[in-house]
DNA sequence: TGAAGGATGATCT
DNA sequence: GATCATCCTTCAA
């Protein structure tokens, strides 16, 4: 058994922060009985709440979908994009400070079988678990998780002990969010370097 | 009550 | 690089 990150770890007050650490930590689910599926997180982006205009919480908006990114740090943010896509974030800082860090790719290593099977896939190929909506329809994730605390049973993190270098991470601006103005520019998508899990480049 | 549009992915060129 | 599949949330009336 790999230790799990603590709830520290989330509710820490820098979110560019944990979005940089989060990689080479192990995204695990164990979602219906299906088996446990996981991987390294090799890709993450940041998204920095009230005054961050990529943020769904921009403004400190308020609304049923954004409530929960408003709890305190340590549970998932999980919602539905263009009709298709179920997109995972890990919801971090204090109670009333809607900070996330999206995870955008992960390299499969735990339940390879089970994720090719909800991927309807054969052989394990980059598009397995590389970019947001795949890599949580490979994990079993679904609206149905949204709010579940990340030290339960079904979604989690754990930490087993490999260190990124500050030279291994590549930081860039954020994947399609062009609607947000100068904010899209940000440095606030990170990736380790070299890795072929990671989505696009 | 309705209309617009999005933190994407697969498939085509 | 362009297109499109498809639905929930949001916000303006």
């Amino acid at each position: 058994m790999y230790p799990r990150l603590p709830l520290a770890f989330y509710q820490h007050h820098d979110v560019v922060q944990i979005a940089r650490d989060l990689l080479g930590k192990f995204l695990m689910t164990d979602i219906d009985d299906e088996g446990v599926t996981g991987g390294m997180i090799v890709e993450t982006e940041a998204y920095a709440g009230t005054i961050d205009k990529a943020s769904h919480a921009f403004g400190n908006r308020k609304t049923e979908r954004t409530r929960v990114m408003y709890e305190a740090g340590g549970i998932a943010y999980v919602y539905l994009i263009y009709g298709f896509h179920h997109l995972f974030n890990v919801v971090t800082n204090v109670a009333e400070v809607p900070h996330a860090v999206l995870i955008r790719a992960i390299e499969p290593v735990v339940g390879v079988d089970i994720m090719m099977d909800r991927r309807n896939m054969t052989s394990p190929e980059k598009k397995l678990t590389s970019g947001p909506g795949v890599l949580c329809k490979a994990l079993g994730i679904n609206k149905v998780q949204n709010r579940v605390g990340l030290i339960d049973n079904v979604i989690w993190i754990e930490e087993r002990g490999i260190l990124i270098k500050n030279k291994d991470i590549v930081a860039g601006p954020r994947v399609n969010v062009s609607y947000a103005g100068e904010d899209a520019l940000l440095p606030y998508r990170f990736s380790i370097r070299n890795n072929k899990w990671v989505s696009k480049g």
